[in-house]
DNA sequence: CAGCGCTACTGTATCGTTACAGATTTGTAT
DNA sequence: ATACAAATCTGTAACGATACAGTAGCGCTG
């Protein structure tokens, strides 16, 4: 107890404020660099040392400081969610955000949101990330086929997760809703409630899912043999009322659809209100189908059939992949699609 | 051009990665002491010296490192959203986040969400951040007439806003939405319609809002001579079904309310299912007054008036509260109320 | 022209951590 | 004994930035 204690921290106990390697060193009698090993289990330090060491760690609650280990290694710790400021009215944004936490909680990440408005560049943050080196991994959304951002994330090596799937010949992580599965599943509900001139309200071109989505829809048509009823002009991505209003053009039309797939919750909204203004009623004079991130449309609008899109499991399996990535997992093994299913149709218990 | 070149970055230059003062050091022949000040505007620094090392930080595109800026004056230039895991399933948190993040992005600020289980301690997220240094101002929500938090907080000397209002003599930065007046105009309303026997959907007894929401109705109720209906055992906390399974029940009984204000858009759903499980009709049997975060009831179900409250709104104000907090600013001036307004009765244009 | 004060700039130490290159001790083979 | 390896432990430097305590040069005063 005293033949031991010569050196090390020479300086008194580092003061009152949060514990750090020094204090431990000062406490247990040993250099910090012995201290900063043993909390590492690394293999040159002694297994009684390290068990003094991890007790003393514990006991006056040391966390190592993020900006030091940052500053020295690099590793920032961070999960960087990259969003557009324009999120749908249904805002999948939430459980998203609450799927992700929930995973990081157990772990040392902390969840950092990055925006980019629409107007903007979309690479704007994953540049500034790269340039600053502001993560150790990136979720992005609204994947595209040939997406830039994948490309220059997977140049500069870069750990990321898609929430879709690309085209471009790059095997990345993603985790993905089965929207071709959705759309030819909604054809078939539809075909079966006796409908055959069927709509599809479809995701914007430009998004990767928009194909998996069309690809499903007409396979269906293929499959149950029903027509398509045009409404390419207008996809998601357009306001309600743009929305609506087509959709009273199309329905006062001289061949109406009599099913309608939505391929989403806020735009299956627009299309009531627009079948309505038309003076039709759903479930008479048309059936819909719709792909949903909650449980709205189930409660005030039972007629349609609904297909939930679980995004909080979706945000659990994004943050899951990005850290797989990061720990050097084969990206092979960090792909998911999680498949859709017709909800119950009437109300079980709901969180909260 | 050489009698400069003496000292300075003796080192080569720091090499191919990103700039940072020793680069600026070197390409301009000063110390890197004077490049920091130089760049923070420091009163002993030539001008002339000034613009050149702008002009150089300029073109080499030079940002601070975080970690090093962090590890030295231990600010963090991080924001922490303090969330439930448990939101409810309208998802304020997608406006709330965007509104934030709106603000944050003219500022070196980051948002970190810092997530808690309900299940769990409400102070623990913000102890973390207390002890671990993680953040220069927090941003809280569901606060309590005594909120532990706020305590905490004021007496650590964090910078932070609530979300909602306070009764503990303390006074702090905050936004809210004026609850009182709402539920004031929503029995107006209810009673101009000629209702008289009014219900209420209240917040949970511990939040604050709650007293705000039933004083504004029980005022209405005298202001406007309409009774009361006790709905008192249930919140908008409690799951779509417990609301609609006790609304059920309370329109079947003897004496059921003709008018409903619901302090929430979702519960505003649950409602909407128990009046009609009991065979009545909205706009007939009873009117109803909703408090909403979104455009859905008023596409859905036009007969339910609404009141918009812009969680949006809300994030950027609770964004540039805590950073006026954070710059010193006192605290009278960083709260904000915002004012409850009808929506128009049919469709504007949404956004996206 | 010594001394003072001002302007403009700079070196050193430090924040907490880890990589790296030793240093010390002990045991073992020679 | 001597050398050598293995097992443990340790000091130094560095990541990038800033607080602080200077220093150098200049002009002016008396």
């Amino acid at each position: 107890m005293d033949s031991k204690t010569k050196n090390r921290p020479l300086t008194p106990p580092p003061d009152g404020g949060r514990p750090t390697l020094k204090t431990i060193a000062f406490m247990t009698g040993l250099g910090i660099t012995t201290v900063s090993r043993a909390l590492k289990d690394a293999p040159d330090i002694g297994a009684e040392t390290k068990e003094r060491v991890r007790l003393v760690a514990k006991q006056i609650g040391y966390q190592p400081n993020r900006a030091g280990v940052r500053l020295r290694t690099g590793k920032t710790n961070v999960i960087s969610l990259v969003l557009t400021l324009d999120e749908e009215i249904m805002g999948i944004t939430s459980p998203m955000v609450v799927g992700i936490t929930e995973v990081l909680a157990g772990t040392p990440y902390h969840l950092v949101v990055t925006p980019y408005s629409a107007t903007k560049d979309a690479l704007a943050p994953i540049r500034y990330i790269l340039d600053t080196g502001a993560a150790d991994g990136v979720i992005i959304s609204r994947t595209e086929p040939h997406d830039p951002r994948v490309a220059l994330l997977t140049e500069r090596g870069l750990p990321f997760v898609t929430h879709g799937r690309t085209e471009m010949g790059v095997v990345h992580p993603y985790h993905d809703f089965d929207n071709e599965r959705f759309a030819y599943e909604a054809v078939r509900e539809l075909v079966e409630r006796g409908r055959k001139r069927l709509v599809l309200l479809e995701p914007p071109p430009h998004l990767t899912f928009y194909s998996h989505m069309r690809a499903g829809f007409e396979r269906g048509l293929r499959d149950f043999q029903a027509d398509a009823v045009s409404f390419h002009h207008i996809n998601i991505d357009h306001t309600l009322v743009e929305i609506r209003d087509a959709f009273e053009t199309l329905m006062r039309s001289d061949d109406p659809p009599d099913g309608i797939v939505s391929g989403s919750g806020s735009g299956a909204i627009a299309l009531i209100a627009g079948l309505e203004a038309a003076n039709k009623t759903l479930g008479k004079d048309a059936d819909m189908v719709s792909k949903v991130p909650s449980d709205f449309l189930r409660w005030l609008r039972p007629e349609v059939v609904t297909m939930y899109e679980d995004i909080r499991v979706a945000g659990r399996e994004l943050a899951k992949a990005v850290i797989g990535h990061i720990d050097g997992q084969p990206s092979e093994t960090l792909q998911s699609l999680s498949q859709p299913e017709f909800q119950s149709a009437v109300q079980v218990s709901i969180k909260r």
